[in-house]
DNA sequence: CCTAAATCGGACCCGAACGGTCCGAATTAG
DNA sequence: CTAATTCGGACCGTTCGGGTCCGATTTAGG
């Protein structure tokens, strides 16, 4: 339940693209430069951010790449989206990929395109604008950092309605 | 963003464990025949869950597995946290590895961690009990399956506030 | 009390996908 | 027209997940 390496870099580089101006052409090796991304890791996800939609790409002497759209219509499950895929718990309800062993009596699957779907939203609610706020002064409400190294205890009604991710 | 194997097989195993009685007590083979999970897969998945405490292990001839607490104290989060570690999008937030490359520069790190704790609160928010019910009349509110197999597509705003998962 | 069956627990091995690196193709400034 | 700088795709190594096996422990029955 965690996201890749390679998503998290697109994070990464899609927030320092994002603070710079909106229309502002900038290359690969700058980013890379920037962030600590490896260069041709930058280069690969670029890519494959530009193909997905999520950044405009200009190729020769003086191109470079830019933000499709503005950083407020961007949010997380775009840019992880892009980079690993649809964003599905099981690769059961993903469309695709139809190999599962279970199969037949499985009564879960029906529950778990729900879940995904919760993942989905809080992921999406979160916008690339929000990310570029440089340190947030309130936490959230009354709940800073709560509940780690916590292996295996009670999660239960920790948030009985909603989540509360910032818009 | 999609849970290993190990992971989905675990929910599927305490689902069917949740479906028979409360303090039933059955064995790793009567499962695996039960669920299709892999007999030796199944064993190491049940030890993993009896040593985060969510199954009591009882061992000997007539021995077995049985849920700790009632299905209804038993939430997604703590399944997938027993089975593959604490849920943390970066491994930046989780406590232990601080070996990032970015590691200075990196002005989203506070960011995850809030949206980490979103994640958790989504599977935190459903229960075995209610993965147990046979199948869901009404989706949940006008949204039976959206969004799915968009590419790169935005969903921003998809959902206000909250996400709404079943109780 | 002893035997035997059935179980849990840990150690080993294989495979796939992620992550990283490289080089070629295309395009535009000079 | 030349050349510099860039994007785009193809290749390979490595780590982690996934599967299998065998030994240690415990209890029911004779």
């Amino acid at each position: 339940m965690r996201l890749t390496h390679l998503a998290d870099y697109a994070v990464v580089m899609m927030t320092a693209a994002a603070r710079r101006g909106d229309g502002e052409r900038l290359s690969a090796t700058e980013l890379s430069g920037e962030t600590g991304v490896p260069l041709p890791t930058a280069q690969k996800l670029m890519g494959k951010l530009a193909s997905a939609g999520l950044l405009s790409s200009a190729r020769g002497a003086a191109g470079g790449f830019a933000l499709a759209r503005p950083a407020r219509d961007i949010s997380l499950a775009d840019i992880v989206e892009a980079v690993e895929g649809p964003i599905a718990l099981t690769m059961c309800s993903d469309g695709v990929n139809h190999d599962c062993v279970l199969d037949a009596h499985c009564r879960v699957k029906p529950h778990m395109g729900i879940v995904g779907d919760a993942v989905r939203g809080a992921l999406g609610a979160v916008s690339l604008q929000s990310l570029t706020a440089p340190v947030r002064p309130e936490p959230v409400e009354g709940m800073p950092f709560p509940s780690r190294q916590n292996q295996g205890q009670s999660f239960d009604r920790l948030r009985p309605n909603g989540v509360g991710v910032p818009s």
